[in-house]
DNA sequence: AAAAGATGTTAGATTTCCTTACGCAAGTAT
DNA sequence: ATACTTGCGTAAGGAAATCTAACATCTTTT
């Protein structure tokens, strides 16, 4: 039923191969997370769990960084990003909800 | 030119993470290392770091075992499967190689 | 000028991981 | 039947990685 979480989504890396994969240092990444703009998971010790995605975000909010943007404008752009992303699934959710009225298209998994 | 590593062969989990996401001990994860089924890289300080490969990899070798299977058959099925790969590579870049002669298709990133 | 933003750095405590070694049950070979 | 080999569990001691909190500094905003 729901989208199987790929790869990219799974929270898996460490706070030390995230500062390898972005150049960012670990002061840098815990301060994002402090400013709301990334979300790491947590393992049951309380140690930070990034995703490739995570990976990502950060690489694009280092270059907002060096550009000069503020944390503050960062997480609304994000914040307007995820609104544009969810409309878009509803959308798709939609459409395929009149399919399925109209077809009865079953869910192949 | 070479094949950009996505994200499933990047060495960026650690043992911990491995554990849960295979349901194996640790102990079993480092035996099988051991026997030479399966190959992590190192931090610079020594620690395991696997790839989402390793992790579907591990849960193969875990099924194997589970059926009774040694682990040295399973190596060598490895082994095995590995050079199949390989030979398919090869064939691709062999037909890339003959249509670039005949085409002058120039490489693009 | 005062406040806020964006980091570096240090310190002490925790968590995670490492290797080595011993133990043991079940299977395999002699 | 006895003696290895396999496939783990477990424990010890140490090293690596991470955590939070705090203080310092420099730059921008207000």
């Amino acid at each position: 039923m729901d989208k199987d979480i790929s790869y990219k989504d799974k929270k898996v890396i460490s706070i030390g191969v995230m500062r390898e994969l972005t150049g960012l240092s670990e002061r840098q990444i815990r301060y994002y997370e402090e400013r709301k703009l990334i979300f790491p998971e947590r393992s049951s010790g309380g140690n930070r769990k990034y995703s490739f995605s995570d990976v990502e975000l950060l690489m694009e909010i280092a270059n907002k960084i060096e550009d000069g943007v503020q944390t503050f404008e960062i997480r609304q752009e994000i914040v307007k990003e995820k609104k544009k992303e969810e409309q878009k699934a509803i959308r798709k959710k939609m459409l395929q909800g009149q399919l399925n009225a109209q077809f009865g298209i079953k869910n192949y998994k």
